[in-house]
This record gives C-alpha cells, sequence and structure tokens, in this order.
DNA sequence: GATATGGCTGACGTTAACGTAAGCGTCAAG
DNA sequence: CTTGACGCTTACGTTAACGTCAGCCATATC
C-alpha cells in the first residue's frame, strides 16, 4: 500500500506529538495535509516532511529555519534556475550540518576527557580513602 | 597573563552577545562573575562556562538543560559518591552526544542523496533544452 | 564642569512554539 | 439515541530567552 494515509492521531502516537503542534505546523505552512470534509489527512509526504521537521528541531533549528529546508526538499520542479538556486541553498545547508558536526566532535571529546579526569580524581580520593582505612 | 579578566563589554564583542543576554545567564546562575563595586568582573572560568552555555545552545539544549551539564564541568570537587554521580551523568550526556552524532550524520547523508538527485534532474533538463535548441 | 562612554538595576514588552479550554460536528458502539 | 472517541476552530494563556527603555553611577575626556 505506497499510498497509505494518516490521521491526525496516528501521527501524533507514532511521533510523540501533539495534535495542537501539528495543526499550528500546518498554519505555519511546515505540513499541508489534504482534507476529508474538515479532517486532516496527512500522506506519506507530509509524514516524511513531519520527519524533518522533528529533526531539525532537535539541532535548534527553528521552524521557520526549517521551513526553508523543507522548500530545498520537494523543489525539485521548476526550471532550470530554480533547480540550480535549490542545489546552491543545499550545498549551503550541507556546510551548515558540517561545521555543526565538527562542533559536535569537539563537544564530545571535550566531555571524553573531563570523564577520564573526573576518573583519576575519583581513583584518587578511593586511593587515600584505602590508605587511611589501614591506619 | 594567566588571570586575565574581561569587561562585559569584551565578552559581547568576542561572542557576539548582548549585555542583557550574559545578565540574563548570571540571573538563570548559569555564570557567577565577581563584582568590582557594580561592576561584573568575568574570569577565564566565566569565559569557558560561557563557551560551553553557547555551544549548548547551537545543539538546541534549554538553559536549564545547559545549566546540568555546566555543574558536570566545575563538579571535581566534593566526596567519592558526588563525583561518581558526576561520571555517570557525563556518561549519559555522552550518549546523547553521539546519538545526536548519528542522526546528524543521517541528516547529511539525506541532503548529499537530496542534491545529488536534483544534480541529475538539473542534467536532464539541461540536456532536454539543448534538444530543443538544436531543432 | 559639561559630556561621552560603559555599566548598573528594575520593569515592562516581545517572539516562538506551543498549551489549554470552550463549544461544536460525526460516526460507530452499546 | 446517547455516549464516547476522534477531530475541528477560535481564542486566550504560557514559558523561554531575551529586547528595550527609563533612570541612575562612575570615570575619563574635552
Amino acid at each position: 500500500m505506497p499510498d497509505k494515509t494518516y490521521s491526525i492521531g496516528e501521527l501524533c502516537a507514532e511521533f510523540d506529538v501533539t495534535p495542537r503542534a501539528l495543526r499550528f505546523y500546518e498554519q505555519k505552512e511546515l505540513l499541508s495535509p489534504i482534507r476529508d470534509g474538515q479532517r486532516r489527512i496527512f500522506t506519506h509526504a507530509d509524514r516524511a516532511r513531519l520527519i524533518l521537521i522533528l529533526r531539525g528541531k532537535r539541532f535548534g533549528f527553528s521552524l521557520n529555519e526549517i521551513k526553508d529546508l523543507l522548500d530545498l526538499y520537494h523543489a525539485d520542479d521548476g526550471g532550470v534556475t530554480q533547480i540550480t538556486a535549490t542545489i546552491d541553498a543545499g550545498h549551503r545547508h550541507l556546510d551548515e550540518l558540517r561545521a555543526k558536526r565538527a562542533e559536535l566532535d569537539a563537544a564530545i571529546v571535550d566531555l571524553e576527557e573531563h570523564i577520564a579526569q573526573a576518573q583519576r580524581i575519583l581513583e584518587s580520593r578511593i586511593a587515600a580513602s584505602a590508605a587511611e582505612a589501614a591506619e
């Protein structure tokens, strides 16, 4: 079933978000589910966009920034200049992500070193306690 | 000069933040500069903490979360149980950072693929235009 | 001694990203 | 047929993270 659709409740359960959040994303034009009367029907494409939205949020992007990024993910139609611009924007965002990864790596190394040092301090403390107990 | 200090203005200029932000961080106990009368004097330690704060922000952590992390970076005193707890918390945060890196890698691959596909589409468009012009 | 520079303390304003509550429709189950 | 479960809209409330403004030192400079 390649054309499965989702109710708002299904998506909420799957990704642990509230209906309010999804409606909010729609209002901000990050999602555009079709309608069955009043009810929202989310397609596969909507689901994919939601995944990107949540991923973006986890990396500290604002919804406005994410909106721009989303356009970058579906603007494969349009003319040559349009596509070229999309590719350029894609490269810029890619650079940003790579820079973020570099900084993340640095943060991880930092923390590892700090833990290692705390470990050493801990061991010397334990040794001191043992010596004291041996008196 | 290992004991250089900084005025609020200096730190603001260096890290492109406003005085208001630094005072806000102090109020939330993320920074604790000493005083010269009314004026704040930031030490090297404060500067280091600020770097961690800004780094945390770039990765989408809230100031409250960052506050906990900061404690993790200076709690090398205290008793054995205290240090052990700090090390545990450090490992938990480390896991979190590593998971974030994995997701970031995935996001980068995703985007690379998308750009590559857009590139292919672009080339086929260009080929089509060339064929049209050759009629 | 006026003024410019840099910093200070309240205190109210603002923006983003939802939360929450009120009131209503609808369809299936009891 | 009414009672849930699910969804809808409208609209006001809330929290985080500052922005902005008013009014007030202190010091250095003209």
